[in-house]
DNA sequence: AACGGAAGCCTGTATAGACAGGAAACCTAT
DNA sequence: ATAGGTTTCCTGTCTATACAGGCTTCCGTT
Protein backbone atom coordinates (compact mmCIF):
# COMPACT_ATOMS: atom_id res chain seq x y z
CA UNK A 1 0.00 0.00 0.00
CA UNK A 2 0.56 3.63 -0.09
CA UNK A 3 2.15 5.10 2.67
CA UNK A 4 0.30 7.76 3.45
CA UNK A 5 2.59 10.99 3.43
CA UNK A 6 -1.41 12.65 4.28
CA UNK A 7 -4.50 10.75 4.69
CA UNK A 8 -6.27 13.79 3.18
CA UNK A 9 -3.98 14.28 -0.19
CA UNK A 10 -5.15 13.64 -3.39
CA UNK A 11 -4.48 9.94 -4.27
CA UNK A 12 -2.59 11.00 -7.60
CA UNK A 13 -0.69 13.18 -5.39
CA UNK A 14 0.63 9.97 -3.15
CA UNK A 15 1.47 8.29 -6.19
CA UNK A 16 3.49 10.93 -7.24
CA UNK A 17 5.34 11.19 -3.60
CA UNK A 18 5.83 7.19 -3.44
CA UNK A 19 7.20 7.61 -7.19
CA UNK A 20 9.56 10.66 -5.68
CA UNK A 21 10.70 8.59 -2.83
CA UNK A 22 11.78 5.72 -4.86
CA UNK A 23 14.02 8.31 -6.61
CA UNK A 24 15.54 10.00 -3.75
CA UNK A 25 16.37 7.05 -1.69
CA UNK A 26 18.39 5.55 -4.60
CA UNK A 27 16.39 2.68 -5.72
CA UNK A 28 15.12 4.57 -8.96
CA UNK A 29 18.45 5.44 -10.93
CA UNK A 30 18.61 7.79 -13.33
CA UNK A 31 17.73 6.79 -16.93
CA UNK A 32 16.21 3.37 -15.14
CA UNK A 33 12.87 2.18 -15.67
CA UNK A 34 9.76 3.61 -13.43
CA UNK A 35 6.81 0.63 -12.62
CA UNK A 36 4.52 1.14 -15.64
CA UNK A 37 0.70 2.26 -15.02
CA UNK A 38 -0.52 -1.46 -14.92
CA UNK A 39 2.35 -2.49 -12.22
CA UNK A 40 1.03 0.81 -9.94
CA UNK A 41 -2.75 -0.45 -10.51
CA UNK A 42 -1.56 -3.64 -9.14
CA UNK A 43 0.77 -2.35 -6.59
CA UNK A 44 -1.05 0.76 -5.40
CA UNK A 45 -4.50 -0.38 -5.45
CA UNK A 46 -5.74 2.48 -8.10
CA UNK A 47 -7.25 2.80 -11.39
CA UNK A 48 -5.03 3.41 -14.69
CA UNK A 49 -6.21 6.77 -14.76
CA UNK A 50 -4.88 7.81 -11.72
CA UNK A 51 -1.68 6.17 -11.89
CA UNK A 52 -1.44 8.02 -15.89
CA UNK A 53 -2.34 11.48 -13.97
CA UNK A 54 0.77 10.72 -11.16
CA UNK A 55 3.15 9.53 -13.99
CA UNK A 56 1.69 12.61 -16.60
CA UNK A 57 2.30 15.44 -14.32
CA UNK A 58 6.21 13.74 -13.06
CA UNK A 59 7.19 14.26 -17.16
CA UNK A 60 5.50 16.97 -16.98
CA UNK A 61 7.17 18.41 -14.29
CA UNK A 62 10.64 17.17 -16.32
CA UNK A 63 11.60 14.01 -13.63
CA UNK A 64 10.07 11.57 -15.52
CA UNK A 65 10.30 10.66 -19.70
CA UNK A 66 7.96 8.68 -21.07
CA UNK A 67 7.51 7.13 -24.34
CA UNK A 68 4.73 5.13 -25.79
CA UNK A 69 4.62 1.62 -26.18
CA UNK A 70 7.92 1.49 -24.50
CA UNK A 71 7.78 2.76 -20.45
CA UNK A 72 8.77 5.46 -18.44
CA UNK A 73 11.85 6.28 -17.12
CA UNK A 74 13.58 8.87 -14.98
CA UNK A 75 14.76 11.82 -16.47
CA UNK A 76 18.92 12.45 -16.63
CA UNK A 77 19.22 15.20 -14.10
CA UNK A 78 19.83 18.68 -15.34
CA UNK A 79 20.21 21.14 -12.51
CA UNK A 80 18.91 24.42 -14.41
CA UNK A 81 20.24 27.97 -13.15
CA UNK A 82 18.19 31.15 -14.11
CA UNK A 83 19.52 33.68 -16.04
CA UNK A 84 18.04 36.44 -15.58
CA UNK A 85 17.42 36.26 -11.78
CA UNK A 86 19.79 37.61 -9.26
CA UNK A 87 19.39 34.52 -6.80
CA UNK A 88 21.19 33.52 -3.88
CA UNK A 89 22.05 29.75 -4.90
CA UNK A 90 21.42 28.36 -1.34
CA UNK A 91 17.99 29.38 -1.38
CA UNK A 92 18.34 27.79 -4.67
CA UNK A 93 19.63 24.34 -3.43
CA UNK A 94 16.85 24.28 -0.99
CA UNK A 95 13.91 25.08 -3.00
CA UNK A 96 14.85 22.16 -5.19
CA UNK A 97 14.57 20.26 -1.81
CA UNK A 98 18.55 19.88 -1.36
CA UNK A 99 20.75 19.76 0.91
CA UNK A 100 22.97 23.25 0.68
CA UNK A 101 26.51 23.31 1.68
CA UNK A 102 29.52 24.48 0.93
CA UNK A 103 34.20 24.92 0.87
CA UNK A 104 35.45 28.03 1.45
CA UNK A 105 38.76 28.11 -0.53
CA UNK A 106 39.33 31.83 0.27
CA UNK A 107 38.20 34.32 2.18
CA UNK A 108 40.32 37.54 2.54
CA UNK A 109 41.80 41.64 1.64
CA UNK A 110 44.21 41.99 -1.15
CA UNK A 111 45.85 44.25 -2.74
CA UNK A 112 44.28 45.89 -5.52
CA UNK A 113 46.35 45.05 -8.54
CA UNK A 114 45.77 46.53 -11.78
CA UNK A 115 44.31 43.41 -13.59
CA UNK A 116 41.75 43.37 -10.76
CA UNK A 117 41.42 47.55 -11.05
CA UNK A 118 40.33 47.25 -14.93
CA UNK A 119 37.97 44.20 -14.23
CA UNK A 120 36.09 45.81 -11.58
CA UNK A 121 36.18 49.46 -13.15
CA UNK A 122 38.05 50.92 -10.01
CA UNK A 123 40.50 53.88 -9.61
CA UNK A 124 43.61 53.09 -7.96
CA UNK A 125 42.84 55.10 -5.06
CA UNK A 126 40.74 52.33 -3.84
CA UNK A 127 43.91 50.49 -2.24
CA UNK A 128 41.64 47.19 -0.91
CA UNK A 129 39.38 44.67 -2.52
CA UNK A 130 37.98 41.62 -0.66
CA UNK A 131 38.17 38.03 -2.78
CA UNK A 132 36.44 34.94 -2.52
CA UNK A 133 35.95 31.55 -3.60
CA UNK A 134 33.86 29.02 -2.38
CA UNK A 135 32.72 26.10 -3.54
CA UNK A 136 29.07 25.49 -3.43
CA UNK A 137 27.58 21.83 -2.80
CA UNK A 138 24.42 20.67 -3.53
CA UNK A 139 23.55 17.36 -1.43
CA UNK A 140 27.66 16.62 -0.91
CA UNK A 141 28.46 17.21 -5.04
CA UNK A 142 29.94 19.63 -6.27
CA UNK A 143 27.50 22.35 -8.59
CA UNK A 144 29.61 25.66 -8.48
CA UNK A 145 32.48 27.52 -7.56
CA UNK A 146 32.10 30.72 -7.03
CA UNK A 147 35.56 33.58 -7.34
CA UNK A 148 34.31 36.88 -6.26
CA UNK A 149 35.75 40.44 -5.97
CA UNK A 150 33.89 42.88 -3.48
CA UNK A 151 34.62 46.76 -3.60
CA UNK A 152 35.96 46.80 0.10
CA UNK A 153 34.97 50.57 0.26
CA UNK A 154 30.87 49.82 -0.79
CA UNK A 155 30.85 46.76 1.56
CA UNK A 156 33.29 47.12 4.47
CA UNK A 157 31.82 44.52 7.11
CA UNK A 158 31.79 42.01 3.70
CA UNK A 159 34.86 40.37 4.99
CA UNK A 160 33.64 39.46 8.45
CA UNK A 161 30.38 37.35 7.32
CA UNK A 162 30.60 33.61 7.74
CA UNK A 163 30.34 31.92 4.86
CA UNK A 164 28.85 28.64 6.33
CA UNK A 165 25.80 30.63 7.22
CA UNK A 166 25.63 33.65 4.61
CA UNK A 167 26.39 33.04 1.24
CA UNK A 168 27.99 36.14 -0.03
CA UNK A 169 25.05 36.82 -2.41
CA UNK A 170 23.04 36.79 -0.17
CA UNK A 171 24.55 39.09 2.25
CA UNK A 172 25.17 41.62 -0.45
CA UNK A 173 21.72 41.34 -1.71
CA UNK A 174 20.04 41.97 1.95
CA UNK A 175 22.81 45.01 2.85
CA UNK A 176 23.47 46.88 -0.52
CA UNK A 177 20.89 48.03 -2.75
CA UNK A 178 20.97 46.75 -6.11
CA UNK A 179 20.86 49.07 -8.98
CA UNK A 180 22.33 47.30 -12.44
CA UNK A 181 23.29 43.81 -12.79
CA UNK A 182 25.28 42.64 -15.52
CA UNK A 183 25.32 38.58 -17.09
CA UNK A 184 27.77 37.23 -19.39
CA UNK A 185 27.83 33.56 -19.98
CA UNK A 186 30.17 31.87 -21.68
CA UNK A 187 31.94 28.69 -21.84
CA UNK A 188 35.15 27.65 -21.47
CA UNK A 189 37.87 24.64 -20.59
CA UNK A 190 38.09 24.73 -17.17
CA UNK A 191 41.72 25.88 -15.84
CA UNK A 192 43.24 23.37 -13.08
CA UNK A 193 42.16 24.65 -10.13
CA UNK A 194 38.55 24.98 -11.37
CA UNK A 195 38.51 21.60 -12.98
CA UNK A 196 39.93 20.19 -9.68
CA UNK A 197 37.58 22.18 -7.17
CA UNK A 198 34.72 21.07 -9.39
CA UNK A 199 35.53 17.26 -9.62
CA UNK A 200 35.36 17.61 -13.22
CA UNK A 201 35.76 14.94 -15.99
CA UNK A 202 38.53 15.61 -18.60
CA UNK A 203 37.19 16.87 -21.84
CA UNK A 204 34.06 18.86 -20.03
CA UNK A 205 33.69 22.43 -20.32
CA UNK A 206 32.59 24.62 -17.96
CA UNK A 207 29.58 27.09 -18.31
CA UNK A 208 29.92 30.30 -16.53
CA UNK A 209 27.91 33.27 -15.06
CA UNK A 210 29.93 36.59 -14.75
CA UNK A 211 27.94 38.48 -13.13
CA UNK A 212 28.76 42.50 -12.33
CA UNK A 213 26.66 44.57 -9.98
CA UNK A 214 26.59 48.14 -9.03
CA UNK A 215 24.40 50.23 -6.23
CA UNK A 216 24.10 54.16 -7.17
CA UNK A 217 26.58 53.87 -9.80
CA UNK A 218 29.68 52.08 -8.09
CA UNK A 219 31.07 48.78 -8.91
CA UNK A 220 29.73 46.35 -6.30
CA UNK A 221 31.15 42.88 -7.07
CA UNK A 222 32.42 40.70 -10.09
CA UNK A 223 31.20 37.37 -9.52
CA UNK A 224 32.67 34.60 -12.07
CA UNK A 225 29.97 31.56 -11.19
CA UNK A 226 31.77 28.36 -12.77
CA UNK A 227 29.64 25.00 -13.55
CA UNK A 228 30.39 22.11 -15.50
CA UNK A 229 28.25 21.48 -18.15
CA UNK A 230 27.89 18.15 -17.99
CA UNK A 231 25.11 18.72 -15.59
CA UNK A 232 24.17 22.60 -15.60
CA UNK A 233 22.70 25.04 -17.83
CA UNK A 234 20.79 28.20 -17.45
CA UNK A 235 17.21 28.58 -18.62
CA UNK A 236 14.61 31.09 -18.78
CA UNK A 237 10.99 31.07 -19.90
CA UNK A 238 9.22 34.70 -20.96
CA UNK A 239 5.48 34.24 -21.30
CA UNK A 240 3.89 37.34 -23.21
CA UNK A 241 0.27 38.58 -22.96
CA UNK B 1 -19.48 21.01 -33.66
CA UNK B 2 -15.70 22.30 -32.92
CA UNK B 3 -13.74 23.81 -35.56
CA UNK B 4 -11.36 20.80 -36.77
CA UNK B 5 -8.04 22.10 -36.93
CA UNK B 6 -6.57 18.65 -37.67
CA UNK B 7 -9.04 15.74 -37.80
CA UNK B 8 -6.21 13.51 -36.48
CA UNK B 9 -5.29 15.69 -33.62
CA UNK B 10 -6.16 14.37 -30.07
CA UNK B 11 -9.82 15.90 -29.07
CA UNK B 12 -8.65 17.78 -26.05
CA UNK B 13 -6.27 19.48 -28.04
CA UNK B 14 -9.13 20.43 -30.31
CA UNK B 15 -10.80 22.01 -27.03
CA UNK B 16 -7.81 24.15 -26.04
CA UNK B 17 -7.48 25.33 -29.36
CA UNK B 18 -11.15 25.94 -29.57
CA UNK B 19 -10.62 28.05 -26.38
CA UNK B 20 -7.51 29.46 -27.27
CA UNK B 21 -9.04 30.56 -30.51
CA UNK B 22 -12.13 32.73 -28.69
CA UNK B 23 -9.43 34.39 -26.35
CA UNK B 24 -7.17 35.49 -29.53
CA UNK B 25 -10.26 36.64 -31.30
CA UNK B 26 -11.29 38.62 -28.22
CA UNK B 27 -14.41 36.93 -27.60
CA UNK B 28 -13.25 36.10 -24.10
CA UNK B 29 -11.50 38.94 -22.70
CA UNK B 30 -8.96 38.73 -19.79
CA UNK B 31 -10.20 37.88 -16.27
CA UNK B 32 -13.57 37.21 -18.31
CA UNK B 33 -15.22 33.57 -17.81
CA UNK B 34 -14.76 31.07 -20.06
CA UNK B 35 -17.37 28.41 -20.29
CA UNK B 36 -17.83 25.35 -18.23
CA UNK B 37 -16.59 22.49 -18.30
CA UNK B 38 -20.40 21.15 -18.69
CA UNK B 39 -21.08 23.62 -21.00
CA UNK B 40 -18.54 22.41 -23.19
CA UNK B 41 -20.19 18.95 -22.63
CA UNK B 42 -22.93 20.22 -24.37
CA UNK B 43 -21.49 22.92 -26.59
CA UNK B 44 -18.77 20.34 -28.17
CA UNK B 45 -20.07 17.10 -27.61
CA UNK B 46 -17.21 15.96 -25.58
CA UNK B 47 -16.76 14.22 -21.96
CA UNK B 48 -16.28 16.49 -19.10
CA UNK B 49 -12.92 14.51 -18.21
CA UNK B 50 -11.87 15.75 -21.70
CA UNK B 51 -13.07 19.06 -20.88
CA UNK B 52 -11.31 19.34 -17.96
CA UNK B 53 -8.29 17.91 -18.93
CA UNK B 54 -8.42 20.94 -21.37
CA UNK B 55 -9.35 23.92 -19.24
CA UNK B 56 -6.54 21.79 -16.67
CA UNK B 57 -3.74 21.87 -19.26
CA UNK B 58 -4.80 25.45 -20.36
CA UNK B 59 -5.03 26.57 -16.45
CA UNK B 60 -0.91 24.61 -15.96
CA UNK B 61 0.19 26.64 -18.63
CA UNK B 62 -0.92 29.88 -16.86
CA UNK B 63 -3.26 30.55 -19.40
CA UNK B 64 -6.63 30.09 -17.46
CA UNK B 65 -7.13 30.32 -14.01
CA UNK B 66 -9.49 28.13 -11.88
CA UNK B 67 -11.60 28.59 -8.87
CA UNK B 68 -13.43 25.59 -7.24
CA UNK B 69 -16.89 26.21 -7.00
CA UNK B 70 -16.70 29.25 -9.21
CA UNK B 71 -15.68 28.66 -12.87
CA UNK B 72 -12.80 28.79 -15.03
CA UNK B 73 -11.30 32.71 -15.80
CA UNK B 74 -8.75 34.06 -18.48
CA UNK B 75 -5.87 35.14 -16.54
CA UNK B 76 -4.68 38.26 -16.10
CA UNK B 77 -1.84 39.55 -18.42
CA UNK B 78 1.48 38.23 -16.98
CA UNK B 79 3.90 41.12 -17.04
CA UNK B 80 7.35 40.00 -16.39
CA UNK B 81 10.31 42.80 -16.29
CA UNK B 82 13.31 41.78 -17.85
CA UNK B 83 13.34 39.43 -20.57
CA UNK B 84 15.94 38.34 -23.01
CA UNK B 85 15.36 39.02 -26.15
CA UNK B 86 14.54 37.36 -28.98
CA UNK B 87 16.64 38.97 -31.82
CA UNK B 88 17.64 38.53 -35.47
CA UNK B 89 20.95 37.90 -35.89
CA UNK B 90 21.29 39.38 -39.53
CA UNK B 91 19.99 43.07 -37.94
CA UNK B 92 22.41 42.34 -34.85
CA UNK B 93 25.69 41.65 -37.17
CA UNK B 94 24.95 44.84 -39.38
CA UNK B 95 23.88 46.98 -35.93
CA UNK B 96 27.49 46.23 -35.31
CA UNK B 97 28.28 47.65 -38.61
CA UNK B 98 29.46 44.30 -40.28
CA UNK B 99 28.34 42.15 -43.19
CA UNK B 100 25.86 39.75 -43.00
CA UNK B 101 26.06 36.76 -45.07
CA UNK B 102 25.06 32.60 -44.20
CA UNK B 103 26.02 29.26 -45.86
CA UNK B 104 22.59 27.38 -45.89
CA UNK B 105 23.38 23.81 -45.37
CA UNK B 106 20.20 22.13 -45.13
CA UNK B 107 16.15 23.27 -45.95
CA UNK B 108 14.00 20.60 -46.29
CA UNK B 109 10.60 18.84 -44.83
CA UNK B 110 11.84 15.49 -43.27
CA UNK B 111 9.56 13.03 -42.01
CA UNK B 112 8.68 13.13 -38.13
CA UNK B 113 11.04 10.99 -36.04
CA UNK B 114 10.05 9.96 -32.65
CA UNK B 115 12.95 11.99 -31.39
CA UNK B 116 12.04 15.40 -32.81
CA UNK B 117 8.32 14.87 -31.96
CA UNK B 118 9.49 14.21 -28.03
CA UNK B 119 11.72 17.43 -28.42
CA UNK B 120 9.29 19.31 -30.13
CA UNK B 121 6.54 18.52 -28.21
CA UNK B 122 4.36 17.39 -31.25
CA UNK B 123 1.87 14.04 -31.58
CA UNK B 124 3.02 12.01 -34.19
CA UNK B 125 -0.62 12.81 -35.61
CA UNK B 126 1.93 15.77 -37.35
CA UNK B 127 3.56 13.85 -40.06
CA UNK B 128 6.62 16.28 -41.19
CA UNK B 129 8.25 19.08 -39.81
CA UNK B 130 10.64 21.82 -41.80
CA UNK B 131 14.49 21.12 -41.03
CA UNK B 132 16.83 23.91 -41.25
CA UNK B 133 20.97 24.35 -40.68
CA UNK B 134 22.44 27.72 -41.69
CA UNK B 135 25.91 28.84 -40.83
CA UNK B 136 25.42 32.35 -39.88
CA UNK B 137 28.56 34.65 -41.15
CA UNK B 138 29.49 37.71 -39.27
CA UNK B 139 32.01 40.11 -42.49
CA UNK B 140 33.35 36.48 -43.86
CA UNK B 141 33.66 34.58 -40.35
CA UNK B 142 31.75 31.96 -38.93
CA UNK B 143 29.66 33.23 -36.17
CA UNK B 144 26.74 30.97 -35.50
CA UNK B 145 25.57 27.42 -36.47
CA UNK B 146 21.37 27.44 -36.45
CA UNK B 147 20.00 23.99 -36.42
CA UNK B 148 16.50 24.61 -36.42
CA UNK B 149 13.00 22.64 -36.95
CA UNK B 150 9.90 23.92 -37.40
CA UNK B 151 6.13 22.95 -36.98
CA UNK B 152 5.01 22.63 -40.43
CA UNK B 153 1.66 23.13 -39.64
CA UNK B 154 1.84 26.47 -38.12
CA UNK B 155 4.01 27.73 -40.64
CA UNK B 156 3.65 25.56 -43.58
CA UNK B 157 5.19 28.84 -45.89
CA UNK B 158 7.89 28.27 -43.93
CA UNK B 159 10.01 26.11 -46.29
CA UNK B 160 9.62 28.77 -49.27
CA UNK B 161 11.59 31.31 -47.67
CA UNK B 162 14.59 32.43 -49.44
CA UNK B 163 17.52 31.87 -46.56
CA UNK B 164 19.64 34.31 -48.31
CA UNK B 165 17.40 37.55 -48.22
CA UNK B 166 15.23 36.27 -44.42
CA UNK B 167 16.40 34.41 -42.09
CA UNK B 168 13.91 31.83 -40.04
CA UNK B 169 14.44 34.15 -36.63
CA UNK B 170 13.00 36.72 -38.90
CA UNK B 171 10.18 35.29 -41.08
CA UNK B 172 8.83 33.67 -37.66
CA UNK B 173 8.77 36.45 -35.76
CA UNK B 174 7.09 38.28 -38.31
CA UNK B 175 4.84 36.05 -39.61
CA UNK B 176 3.41 33.88 -36.69
CA UNK B 177 2.60 35.47 -33.65
CA UNK B 178 5.11 35.20 -30.40
CA UNK B 179 3.24 34.12 -27.02
CA UNK B 180 5.81 32.18 -24.78
CA UNK B 181 9.85 31.96 -25.32
CA UNK B 182 12.18 29.58 -23.31
CA UNK B 183 15.74 29.77 -23.75
CA UNK B 184 18.30 27.32 -22.58
CA UNK B 185 21.96 28.59 -22.19
CA UNK B 186 24.69 25.30 -21.83
CA UNK B 187 27.47 24.42 -22.97
CA UNK B 188 29.34 21.23 -24.42
CA UNK B 189 31.89 20.05 -26.59
CA UNK B 190 31.31 20.41 -30.42
CA UNK B 191 30.31 17.62 -32.47
CA UNK B 192 32.60 16.94 -35.79
CA UNK B 193 29.60 18.48 -37.90
CA UNK B 194 29.33 21.87 -35.86
CA UNK B 195 33.22 21.91 -35.39
CA UNK B 196 33.98 21.85 -38.89
CA UNK B 197 31.18 24.21 -39.78
CA UNK B 198 32.52 26.87 -37.45
CA UNK B 199 35.65 26.45 -38.64
CA UNK B 200 36.67 25.62 -34.65
CA UNK B 201 40.21 25.18 -32.99
CA UNK B 202 40.90 21.87 -31.47
CA UNK B 203 39.80 21.65 -27.95
CA UNK B 204 37.47 25.45 -28.02
CA UNK B 205 33.90 24.29 -26.15
CA UNK B 206 30.57 25.65 -27.46
CA UNK B 207 27.96 28.22 -26.22
CA UNK B 208 24.70 26.69 -27.07
CA UNK B 209 21.40 28.85 -26.99
CA UNK B 210 18.68 26.85 -27.30
CA UNK B 211 15.17 28.44 -27.80
CA UNK B 212 11.70 27.09 -27.81
CA UNK B 213 8.96 29.58 -29.16
CA UNK B 214 5.15 29.30 -28.41
CA UNK B 215 2.10 30.64 -30.10
CA UNK B 216 -1.23 30.02 -28.60
CA UNK B 217 0.07 27.15 -26.58
CA UNK B 218 1.55 25.31 -30.13
CA UNK B 219 5.22 24.99 -29.89
CA UNK B 220 6.29 26.64 -33.62
CA UNK B 221 9.92 26.21 -33.52
CA UNK B 222 13.24 24.53 -31.40
CA UNK B 223 16.57 26.05 -32.60
CA UNK B 224 19.49 25.11 -31.32
CA UNK B 225 22.53 27.89 -31.48
CA UNK B 226 25.70 26.80 -31.49
CA UNK B 227 28.67 29.33 -31.19
CA UNK B 228 32.70 28.77 -30.59
CA UNK B 229 32.97 29.85 -27.00
CA UNK B 230 36.30 31.27 -28.07
CA UNK B 231 34.57 34.17 -29.84
CA UNK B 232 31.24 34.42 -28.45
CA UNK B 233 28.95 35.41 -24.80
CA UNK B 234 25.97 36.20 -23.92
CA UNK B 235 25.36 39.73 -22.17
CA UNK B 236 22.55 41.06 -20.59
CA UNK B 237 22.15 44.21 -18.28
CA UNK B 238 19.46 45.11 -16.17
CA UNK B 239 18.89 48.42 -14.52
CA UNK B 240 16.32 48.73 -11.81
CA UNK B 241 14.75 52.36 -11.17
C1' DA C 1 -35.21 43.20 7.36
C1' DA C 2 -32.13 39.69 8.72
C1' DC C 3 -30.62 35.27 9.25
C1' DG C 4 -30.04 30.45 8.02
C1' DG C 5 -30.47 26.65 5.37
C1' DA C 6 -31.28 24.34 1.03
C1' DA C 7 -30.60 24.05 -3.86
C1' DG C 8 -27.77 24.30 -7.70
C1' DC C 9 -23.67 24.97 -10.28
C1' DC C 10 -18.85 24.62 -10.26
C1' DT C 11 -14.29 22.30 -9.94
C1' DG C 12 -11.54 18.32 -8.04
C1' DT C 13 -10.84 13.69 -7.70
C1' DA C 14 -11.42 8.74 -8.60
C1' DT C 15 -12.92 4.52 -11.07
C1' DA C 16 -13.84 1.04 -14.67
C1' DG C 17 -13.78 0.02 -19.20
C1' DA C 18 -12.50 0.65 -24.02
C1' DC C 19 -9.83 1.22 -28.23
C1' DA C 20 -5.74 2.95 -30.80
C1' DG C 21 -1.10 2.84 -31.93
C1' DG C 22 4.01 2.52 -30.92
C1' DA C 23 7.84 -0.58 -29.88
C1' DA C 24 10.11 -4.68 -28.95
C1' DA C 25 10.41 -9.51 -28.65
C1' DC C 26 9.31 -13.73 -30.54
C1' DC C 27 8.23 -16.95 -33.88
C1' DT C 28 7.72 -18.81 -38.51
C1' DA C 29 8.36 -19.54 -43.31
C1' DT C 30 11.56 -18.87 -46.83
C1' DA D 1 20.35 -16.88 -41.21
C1' DT D 2 16.92 -13.49 -42.49
C1' DA D 3 12.87 -11.17 -43.60
C1' DG D 4 8.26 -10.61 -42.25
C1' DG D 5 4.33 -11.26 -39.56
C1' DT D 6 2.31 -11.89 -34.79
C1' DT D 7 1.97 -11.33 -30.01
C1' DT D 8 2.47 -8.72 -25.99
C1' DC D 9 3.31 -4.83 -23.20
C1' DC D 10 3.11 -0.08 -22.80
C1' DT D 11 1.45 4.66 -23.22
C1' DG D 12 -2.21 7.81 -25.09
C1' DT D 13 -6.77 9.05 -25.43
C1' DC D 14 -11.79 9.01 -24.54
C1' DT D 15 -16.16 8.06 -22.25
C1' DA D 16 -19.65 7.48 -18.61
C1' DT D 17 -20.30 7.68 -13.97
C1' DA D 18 -19.76 8.93 -9.18
C1' DC D 19 -19.02 11.51 -5.04
C1' DA D 20 -16.73 15.36 -2.46
C1' DG D 21 -16.59 19.96 -1.22
C1' DG D 22 -16.53 25.11 -2.39
C1' DC D 23 -19.28 29.09 -3.54
C1' DT D 24 -23.50 31.65 -4.72
C1' DT D 25 -28.33 32.37 -5.10
C1' DC D 26 -32.59 32.19 -3.47
C1' DC D 27 -36.21 31.37 -0.54
C1' DG D 28 -38.60 30.71 3.67
C1' DT D 29 -38.67 31.45 8.60
C1' DT D 30 -38.11 34.39 12.28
Amino acid sequence: MIHATNSIAPLYQKVKAHILKKIEQGELASSSRVPSENELVAELKVSRMTANRALKELAAEGILTRVAGVGTFVAEAQTKGHLVEVRNIAEEVRERGHSYSNIVVTHSAIALTAAIATKMELSLSVKTVYHTTIVHQEDGKMLQVEDRYVNAQAAPEYIQIDLKLTTPAEYLLTNVPLHKVEHTVRAAMPSKTIKTLLKMDDNVPCLILDRRTWSSGNLISVAHLYHSAQSFSLTETIQKE
